[in-house]
DNA sequence: CGCTTGTTCAACCATGAGGTTGAAGATAGG
DNA sequence: CCTATCTTCAACCTCATGGTTGAACAAGCG
């Protein structure tokens, strides 16, 4: 396996985590377990107690949300409660706002070219891109 | 197609597409597809080209995406261009940032108590999860 | 019309993911 | 020590997913 991990902390890593995180998200039931461990810290037999699969099944759950992060695992002993942690969903918000804004900052540029160019009449657009944007008329 | 969206928003489509879109963002090509739509609209053919998988591959997941609403296919028929969507983006935040905040809210309450119970000396916790949390240390 | 280009559909294959059952480790309590 | 409880490991099944190849469908263009 690639387990390096030095010193550098590897644009790859992140991929990967970013990709465990998502695909953990994906999961109703995953998405359900996180929702009720904002709420509290709880063991992995509580947390399968409400559906109608084995604890199995939520063990493996958990194990996903964890291998991804979202989770840890207080090896207590006594009481070995799971619990959110929320960096990696700081993360997650991280990259998607980015693009998001990204985006969002083009179509309006997008937008106050295309009032120009209503103003002035006419300046061809450089960006084939422009046209279709144009006739699907941006929705808020 | 289930294209009704009458009056309820239906809280199972809802779920439904959050499953789909954190799915979809969890392969590391379709992100990227994302990152480079974020940039600029693209024909499936040029999204394609920097892989080296089939154009067909990526005509897939770019399919996948459009199931989840995170980009649309406009359907000009010169250049059938991939555009995103930011408004599924915008749910996934929203969804990821309420759980964080309440977590953290948590956490930070849970912070509070603790130093209250340290300057007083006792008091029972009535919530087990608090146990668990205080054996743990909070990091930061 | 016939060709080229872009896109998708259809089968198919391999692998992984979610689920089950069954048994094995830990750990508190009798 | 023995037992009950909680959790995980292991093997297995099924089905979705990501990839392939090959063909079909559309649209411009010579």
């Amino acid at each position: 396996m690639v387990e390096q991990a030095g010193a550098a902390p590897d644009v790859k890593d992140d991929d990967e985590r970013l990709s465990r995180a998502f695909a953990a998200l994906g999961d109703p039931i995953r998405r359900d377990l996180v929702v009720r461990l904002a709420e509290a810290d709880a063991t992995v037999s509580e947390l399968a107690a409400p559906y109608d699969v084995t604890v199995q099944a939520i063990s493996k759950h958990v194990r996903v949300l964890e291998d991804a992060g979202l989770v840890t695992k207080t090896k207590d002993a006594q009481r070995r409660s799971v619990h959110l942690e929320d960096n990696v969903l700081d993360m997650m918000t991280g990259w998607i706002e980015r693009y998001r804004r990204q985006a969002e900052a083009r179509y309006s540029r997008l937008d106050a070219l295309l009032a120009e160019m209503d103003a002035d009449g006419r300046t061809g657009p450089a960006d084939p891109a422009t046209e279709a944007n144009k006739k699907r008329g941006r929705a808020s």
